[in-house]
DNA sequence: CTGTTAGCGCATTCAG
DNA sequence: CTGAATGCGCTAACAG
């Protein structure tokens, strides 16, 4: 930037000035500065700017469980959708559900002086969160709501949309209806089992536990998980999935075992539609969760001198999704 | 970190030696540091030392122009899995195929002073990425070669995956083959239009332009187009596709023409095996694309110092994979 | 083995 | 309106 400076035959500070637009520095006098920049190539150095500013990186972290996940990739997006606006970069840390390596990465985002972080944690161990929220660096959990410290979260009726898409199951007259669904330590899993218990409860259907099966994190082992159901003496007759893995898995099961099973879950996903089975899936906006997250943050982030507000919390609503046997076109 | 060096009753520079496993720092004084610093729950900050070290943030930057598509996030995975291990962390950037929004990406990653850039430039100007390579920031282009400028790059075997797929189509009788593809400025659907140009010329059949389709992006563009070849007075028999997007689109429109149009495309994707279509598909290893990315990136990193090594380009080869019509099970 | 000096590139403070 | 001094937090380079 002396370079720089000279060049233009001004102070250093003069220059620095009139590359941030400070209105006191005359116009002709910024032009040369500009002129000179722009014949020496020179780049502000944004590392230097934000250890003197001692905040404001102007990063906002994301850390996810697995990116390959559509849904942790369009959360992502909405996030980075929002934050990009204001001039933000986002930097997204993929933890491949390792509680170590989300702890570790968390701590150096806090390092690096995040602005903010957005995370999905995988486990219910949230020390790690809670103590850069301590540091100052604001935290929004999305899709699952903070336990042992305050933080603003963004939810997704997870309760409601699960008892709404098993009330469905209900309403076609079933009664034998399984569950298929995340291991019990995720948030969304064992939330979207209550709304299941709760729709069966509701219709005085009683709960057979064989019919159960949590854990299930792939498709691989969501078709396997499904396929022991289907095989029992007494099958169900309906199968309800609490996210798009499992239902992926279940819909496998089903083609494999060819039988008319009834399929539903939760989170829409491409080709559903195509799939040549009837299926209800409960849908929200993904993108809309992270876009969500990210004005979360970012008010935060501007309020955050001064009595931190009450922790907010938002729930992204569901809707049901009827996909027919042959919407696309024509089978085999 | 002068309080820590103070409560351990050591200078500051000891305090940082023995954070940085300096074998100089006598044990018993690394741990009276380590102790005060987890008393005081110190945190070095990054940010200081990157500038102080003038290189070396410890982050990739990785531009893509589209995250919710699979392709990338898997790139981006496979870079983060590899450079995770180096310590280094990944900040994407997704363009949204806005050139201008690339170039300021670019330009934002130098000024952070990222320690290496991976990128998959949208259009055919790359005169930003040459920039940042010229400014000492190693770059690595994925998926499309460097234009106007020296820099590795891993592609994948465009065009030999397309001759083949193409061939395949060919060997399965078919003489009337359409082809839908990305715009022509993306280099890789040019490349796999050669690819099915030059199948269709070594089998002596000529190439009717009029089943020639370029510039579909999403899936509803491609089903437009391909239903557009499909109402043509002698439509073609099957179709190939440049990409995922446009295989899924020319799906919808094969299934709601109900036709049996046979159908190939680059691009594995889930769910491909359940259409209740046979299906040809051109694969490769979606992480390897990433992870190759990236080693050519730490290698470059390594050895930024000295005289630079020519230019490396690797090819990821392609497989023809093939789903049958009832693959998982039953129609409807 | 440990401490002192100096400076990375920029921006706030206070003088002109 | 512009310039000079000072320090952000950290670490190479040189003492001791």
């Amino acid at each position: 930037m002396r370079d720089v400076a000279e060049r233009a035959a001004v102070s250093a500070m003069t220059a620095s000035r009139a590359l941030r637009e400070d209105p006191r520095v005359l116009p002709a006098t910024r032009e040369r500065v500009l002129a000179a920049v722009a014949e020496l190539g020179y780049r502000p150095n944004k590392v230097a700017r934000s250890l003197r500013l001692g905040h404001g990186t102007g990063l906002v972290g994301v850390v996810v469980t697995n990116l390959a996940n559509p849904f942790y990739s369009r959360l992502a997006l909405g996030v980075d959708s929002v934050v990009g606006q204001q001039d933000l970069k986002t930097v997204i840390g993929n933890t491949a559900q390792d509680p170590d390596r989300e702890r570790s990465l968390v701590a150096d985002l806090v390092a690096r002086r995040v602005d903010g972080i957005i995370a999905v944690p995988a486990g219910a161990d949230q020390r790690h969160l809670a103590a850069a929220a301590a540091e100052g660096v604001p935290v929004v959990l999305a899709s699952r709501p903070p336990v042992g410290f305050d933080a603003d979260c963004v939810l997704v009726d997870d309760f409601g949309g699960a008892r709404a898409g098993t009330e469905r199951l209900l309403a076609m007259g079933h009664r034998r209806i399984g569950f298929l669904g995340s291991p019990p330590a995720v948030y969304t899993g064992t939330e979207r089992l209550r709304g299941y218990r709760a729709a069966l409860r509701d219709a005085d259907v009683p709960v057979d536990e064989r019919y159960v099966r949590q854990g299930q994190r792939e498709t691989a082992e969501a078709a396997a998980a499904a396929g022991e159901l289907l095989a029992l003496p007494d099958p169900p007759t309906a199968l309800f999935c609490s996210n798009n893995r499992n239902t992926i898995g279940a819909f496998r099961a089903i083609s494999a075992a060819a039988t008319d099973t009834a399929l539903a879950g939760f989170d829409d996903f491409e080709l559903a539609d195509a799939l040549g089975l009837p299926l209800t899936l409960v849908a929200y906006d993904r993108d809309e969760l992270g876009r969500e997250a990210a004005r979360l943050l970012l008010d935060r982030m501007r309020h955050s001198k001064g009595t931190p507000a009450a922790p907010r919390r938002t729930v992204v609503p569901t809707t049901l999704v009827e996909y027919g046997a042959r919407h696309v076109g024509p089978g085999a």
